[in-house]
DNA sequence: ATTATATTCAATAAATCAATTGAATAATTT
DNA sequence: AAATTATTCAATTGATTTATTGAATATAAT
C-alpha cells in the first residue's frame, strides 16, 4: 500500500465517524443517550422516528463506533461507547454555536428571549453547592435524573413545577439544569420559576458536560 | 416555532459541521490547513484533487464555518477559523482510532511495522529540550515550518535527510515529528534514522496538537 | 485592450444517504 | 406450539453529495 493510498484509507476512517454525525437525527439520538442507555423504542418515542428509522440510525452509530448495544431480554440497550464520544459532541457543538450565525440566530430567537440571563457556570455552581446556598433543579424525566444527576438536585419534570414549588425559597437561587446547553426545558423552568418571583438561573451545560469535566455526579432517584 | 422545530433546526446546523467532516478529502485539506495558510492550488497540489473539485470542498469547509479565506492578489489564502477546529478534529480522530477496528489494522499493517516504538508525549518533549538533551526534527515541507513549528526545531524535508545527518549526534535522542499522528515522514524519518544508529523516536503528537495545547512555537525559518 | 492566471460557478452523472414499507429474526408470553 | 413483542433487515424511492467538465468571474501582467 502507497502512503497516498494509507492516507486515504486513513482519512476514510475518521470520515466515517465524521458521516454519523452528518445528521441530525443521530444528533439528537447521541443527546439522548448522553443522559444514559435507552431501548430502540423509548429512544424512538422521545426522538418521534419511527422504530424502524431509529434503529437504521443506531446501527450507522454503532458501525461508526459511537454506541454500543447490549441485550436485555428482548430489547437491545444502546449507550454511548465512551466520554470520548461526548467530548467530540461538546467540541463539534462548540465550533458550530462559535461560528454558524443560523444557530446564533435561532438561539437568539428562541432561547434567549425565554431567558437571557448569563447561565451559572459548573464551577460557580459546585462552589455554591457547597456551601448550601442554591437549589439544584434538575428538570428531566424521571429515568434520565435516575441514571445519573447532580449531587443534591430535586428532580421536577417541567409539567409538574407547580405543584412543587414548596422546594425553592424565595431569598435563595435557584440553578436549573438539562440535558444539554440548549435543552428548552431549563429555559421554560427558569422563566415560570421567576415569574413567580424565584431567584433561578440556568446552568451553563448539561449533565453530560458535567460528568465528563469530572464533576461529581450521583445515581439512583 | 415548536420546541419540537426548535431542537431540529439546532439539530440541523449542528449536522451541517459532521457533514463538513463527513469526507476524506476535506479531512485531508483540513490537517493541511492546520499547518498554516494556503491556497487552492497549492492545496489541490498537495492533496492530488482538481482545482474545481478543492475549491468546491473548501467552499464547502467555509460553509460549516471550519475555514475562512482571506484574498490576496488572485490568490484566496483559506485556514482554519481557529483553535476550536484544530480541537474538534482532535477529538474526531480519537474517538475513530480509538473505537474503529479499521483504523487500528490499518495503523498497524503501514506504521507500526516502519517505527513500532512508543510516541514521546509532548511534555517529556518539553522537559529534555529544557535540557538540552535532544535534537527536535521537523519533517514537514519548508513553507509549513516556516508558519509554526516546535521551539529549536530543525527542519529536514525527508528526501533531504541523508545530506543533513551531521546535524545528529549518536549518543543524542531526536525526536521527529510531522502534521500529526499520522503522518507517515515522521515514521519514515525515524526509521531511517535508526537504521543509521541514532536514537530516534516519534513525537506522540502533530504540530497543530502542540499548538493547541498552549506550548511554545517559534515562526519563520 | 488583451492575455494569462487563479478561483468559483453551474450543469451533469454517478454514488451515497435517509425514510418508508413490509418481511425476517429473536425473545418472551400465553 | 402459537401468538405477541422488540428489533433488524432488505428493497424501494426520492433527496443529497461528489467529481468532472466547461463556462464565468476577478485579478494581474503584458
Amino acid at each position: 500500500m502507497s502512503s497516498g493510498n494509507f492516507k486515504q484509507e486513513l482519512f476514510s476512517q475518521f470520515a466515517r465517524v465524521g458521516k454519523a454525525l452528518g445528521n441530525a437525527n443521530r444528533l439528537e439520538l447521541l443527546e439522548f443517550l448522553a443522559q444514559g442507555e435507552r431501548g430502540v423504542e423509548a429512544l424512538a418515542q422521545v426522538s418521534s422516528l419511527s422504530v424502524a428509522n431509529t434503529s437504521q440510525h443506531l446501527q450507522h452509530l454503532k458501525q461508526a463506533g459511537l454506541v454500543i448495544g447490549r441485550k436485555q431480554g428482548q430489547q437491545v440497550l444502546y449507550r454511548l461507547a465512551g466520554d470520548d464520544v461526548i467530548a467530540l459532541l461538546d467540541s463539534l457543538r462548540r465550533v458550530a454555536e462559535q461560528r454558524l450565525a443560523d444557530v446564533d440566530r435561532l438561539v437568539a430567537q428562541y432561547l434567549r428571549e425565554k431567558d437571557s440571563l448569563e447561565p451559572v457556570p459548573a464551577t460557580e455552581l459546585l462552589e455554591r453547592a457547597r456551601n448550601g446556598t442554591v437549589t439544584v433543579l434538575d428538570v428531566r424525566p424521571a429515568e434520565e435524573f435516575a441514571a445519573g444527576h447532580l449531587p443534591g438536585a430535586i428532580n421536577i419534570p417541567l409539567a409538574e413545577l407547580e405543584a412543587h414549588l414548596n422546594h425553592f425559597q424565595l431569598n435563595e437561587q435557584v440553578v436549573a439544569y438539562c440535558r444539554g446547553p440548549y435543552c428548552v426545558l431549563a429555559y421554560d423552568a427558569v422563566s415560570r420559576l421567576r415569574e413567580y418571583g424565584f431567584k433561578a438561573r440556568r446552568l451553563e451545560d448539561g449533565y453530560p458536560e458535567w460528568q465528563l469535566a469530572g464533576l461529581p455526579v450521583e445515581r439512583g432517584s
